[in-house]
DNA sequence: CGGCCACTTGAAAACCTTCAACCTATGTGG
DNA sequence: CCACATAGGTTGAAGGTTTTCAAGTGGCCG
């Protein structure tokens, strides 16, 4: 068995009162350029709500909750979560800024996985409505589709039946290739990711002279 | 290292003369339901390329080149191969009837991925235009999203990390729940797509008491 | 200071891969 | 029609990798 993870603690308020819940548009983000690949016009219908910030290990979304839009990660790192039948916890993908949350729920209306912030993260939610997006905007769903498809090419796991050494590089190559920033999950996460004991992750780690490679901390 | 795949066939223009590939508006054919899940109405866009029936192990489409179109799977399984920088060439998925390939090469100009037959199969590729889709219809882009979002929901490979009996296991009861066609793959190609040796799916299928699954024998 | 959490390490057991045969259907050429 | 080649499938034994279990380290925080 592959390594277990703790559990997560709730969804809190935490920071509600220091960044208000917020409608926007993209198009006055100047944020906006990294999350979309795009110029954002006023008016495209890329309005979203600013989240408050998530603390490392808070829940954003619960799996098979009612789905309300997908997110766009602003900044820090968010975990994708899948719990089975078995009860284990496992993720099943990382995703850092530029990266969408929720995209594989669009077509129902509930999550199909939950999300967990992996290190302290921003998001912003999409404004969406059943059953699909309202007629307003062929931009949006040309954007949500390019994303999509983006999300489709990494979920490909080419690290699939290599040794741990290797699946272990590969994961930090991969995670490397899509964000600059210090890789913030434990190695319990890296091994849930691989399908890899937490043992073994370390093991990997030292062997392939990465030993040292920077996670979060104490708490 | 995991099962190794033979070197597929070249594409040939076997069949060719006997269906002509041909043009047609999905609203006018008896499967668009089950390829759009949703009734299409005419000129809403959803316009093909019937291609020619394809035999086992021919090639649909070749990593890297020219990407001019998803295709949909109407009949048959295909599989979604990657070819690694060792050289060594992996199945990343396999798609049924209704499901899409190509979607991962959307937001690009060429092909992530190559696909080639795993058992007689057909497919229609959809008429594109670079760099997105040309401005006529919310509704094909409304129905692809769907799809990606549907695909993305099979990618997330819950059998990471289970011992193989399992791994096998899941990976058959997720095949039958997508179609209700008997398994069309070898052994080696199941364990080419789940990491796994020729011989562990062999034996895996016997203490699962699975034995006999039905597979494709000689040619 | 004590507890928790992330991280490490070692040893034994379980698991999977590799290698080397061998079996069995199918299609081909003689 | 039969022999043969081939592809898919199966099996056993040896060896290597990974997991499990058990223990221990060190930093951070209450």
């Amino acid at each position: 068995m592959y390594a277990v993870l703790r559990m997560p603690r709730e969804t809190s308020s935490f920071d509600a009162g220091l960044m208000k819940n917020d409608d926007v548009d993209c198009a006055g983000c100047i944020s906006s350029e990294r999350c979309w690949a795009e110029k954002v016009s006023p008016a495209a219908g890329f309005l979203v709500r600013r989240e408050h910030l998530l603390a490392p290990g808070e829940v954003l979304v619960r799996q098979h909750h009612r789905f309300e839009g997908p997110y766009v990660v602003t900044s820090g790192c968010v975990g994708v979560t899948e719990l089975r039948i078995d009860g284990v916890e496992r993720i099943v993908a990382f995703r850092v800024p530029g990266e969408m949350i929720g995209l594989e729920s669009c077509h129902g209306a509930t999550h199909r996985f939950g999300a967990a912030a992996v290190s302290s993260a921003s998001v912003c939610r999409l404004r969406w409505s059943a059953p699909g997006i309202d007629g307003r905007s062929g931009a949006v769903l040309r954007a949500l589709l390019a994303k999509s498809s983006r999300q489709l090419e990494f979920a490909a796991q080419p690290w699939a039946g290599l040794p741990a050494r290797e699946r272990v590089r590969a994961f930090i190559d991969d995670f490397r290739s899509r964000t600059d920033q210090p890789l913030p999950m434990t190695r319990a996460q890296i091994g849930s990711y691989l399908g890899l004991a937490e043992e073994t992750v370390v093991r990997a780690l030292r062997r392939t002279g990465r030993r040292g490679v920077p996670v979060i901390h104490g708490r």
